[in-house]
DNA sequence: ACCTGAACACCGTTCAAGT
DNA sequence: ACCTGAACACCGTTCAAGT
């Protein structure tokens, strides 16, 4: 009908045929849609629709929709590096460093729900191998290690220890975290103090397992 | 057609209009679905196939399909607790029970993925309160609760190091599961171990926390 | 190379109707 | 009280067709 406006210098083209840049238009606007709704509310149809193209347009950039959450996930991870970079850096202490890295990982979840999950559940990694991916959680987890290795470093320990003490945080902070987002908490935790208190001390308890091993 | 054959007395009726016990059977069929297959394969209308009854029965029981996961997460629970009491039993020390408490809930973790993720995840306890659920997650939590009490019991500690430890070991074999269960472990575990030794190397470091409590 | 539109098989849920 | 059947609005995905 009124849609016969169309020159060839468009200062704002309100459709053109190609969108130029679908791929990430379509991760930012499955980021926002995790943000603003839960999970589940996230459906190639909808991110399509809320960018104002065709419902199947998104297919020739992902293949499915795992793809599309495989993107997602791969940009969570990189936004998490940064952020865990930075909490890090800002410690002086080797114990300092390795609180950091687990609380940026508690942090992170708690302030991203949705992206926390899918970037660790099982929709995604268990589903598929991508190498993209793959390299942003190792840079990711890395820190951690760097950061368990600083503090049990030049104790004699060997790599087998390491692996352990890595592995010991992360399971900690991911219990931690899960616990708290998923509201399991009922029985166990006093609901009323803050959740990153709570962290705090079951970190606690889990480094002082680590000067355990130190000590042996 | 040939449905004629309905005497009083059927042995194997073979589809009544009323199914008499409706509600577990579904249960029972997510059950199987979820066994069988991962979550995401659990539909109303596929567990009521699968029992020969119509698409929307279930919901004269369930309401709605969380109210199915409810019923599947409060069995699972259940089940879940019996098998956490038959293997603390199995122990004799203090810290074998304590032990035996946390193995229980990684290997339930490892047998049953999709029904412990039901579970434990996003998709039913942080959207719902129910009061038969609520009651078999305490009873499971519970029989940790003791053991963690009488691991540390008689050392002058007070009822929030009970909490902390407590929660410290709960999160601790939460997190193990669940990455275990990812294949987050790309980075960190060398995968050709069996999970429940790497698990039982992650437990020992929090008993070292633990420990550490103790003496404090 | 990139995108649309119609179509298919699946959902959860509602609602009137059957037993 | 318990169950069916048709209908609605949503999915993901395929496939032929458009630019």
């Amino acid at each position: 009908m009124s849609e016969v406006v169309e020159p060839s210098a468009d200062p704002i083209p309100s459709r053109p045929y190609h969108h130029g840049n679908l791929r990430e238009a379509m991760v930012e606007s499955a980021l926002a849609l995790l943000e603003a709704n839960g999970p589940g509310e996230l459906s190639l149809r909808r991110a399509a629709r809320d960018i104002g193209v065709s419902q199947t347009a998104p297919l020739y950039h992902f293949g499915n929709k795992l793809g599309l959450l495989v993107a997602v996930a791969t940009e969570g991870f990189r936004r998490f590096h940064s952020f865990r970079k930075a909490r890090i850096a800002e410690a002086h202490t080797t114990e300092g460093r390795l609180r950091a890295a687990m609380m940026a990982y508690v942090e992170f979840g708690l302030a991203h729900p949705a992206l926390f999950r899918l970037m660790t559940g099982p929709e995604v990694r268990s589903k598929v191998r991508d190498e993209a991916l793959e390299a942003a959680v190792r840079d990711a987890l890395g820190l951690l290690r760097d950061c368990i290795a600083e503090y049990l470093g030049g104790r004699g320990l060997g790599e087998d220890d390491m692996h352990r003490a890595a592995l010991s945080a992360w399971a900690t902070s991911h219990g931690i975290v899960t616990i708290l987002l998923d509201r399991q908490d009922s029985p166990l935790v006093e609901s009323r103090r803050p959740p990153q208190e709570i962290a705090e001390e079951i970190i606690g308890v889990l480094i002082g397992g680590l000067g355990a091993m130190r000590a042996a």
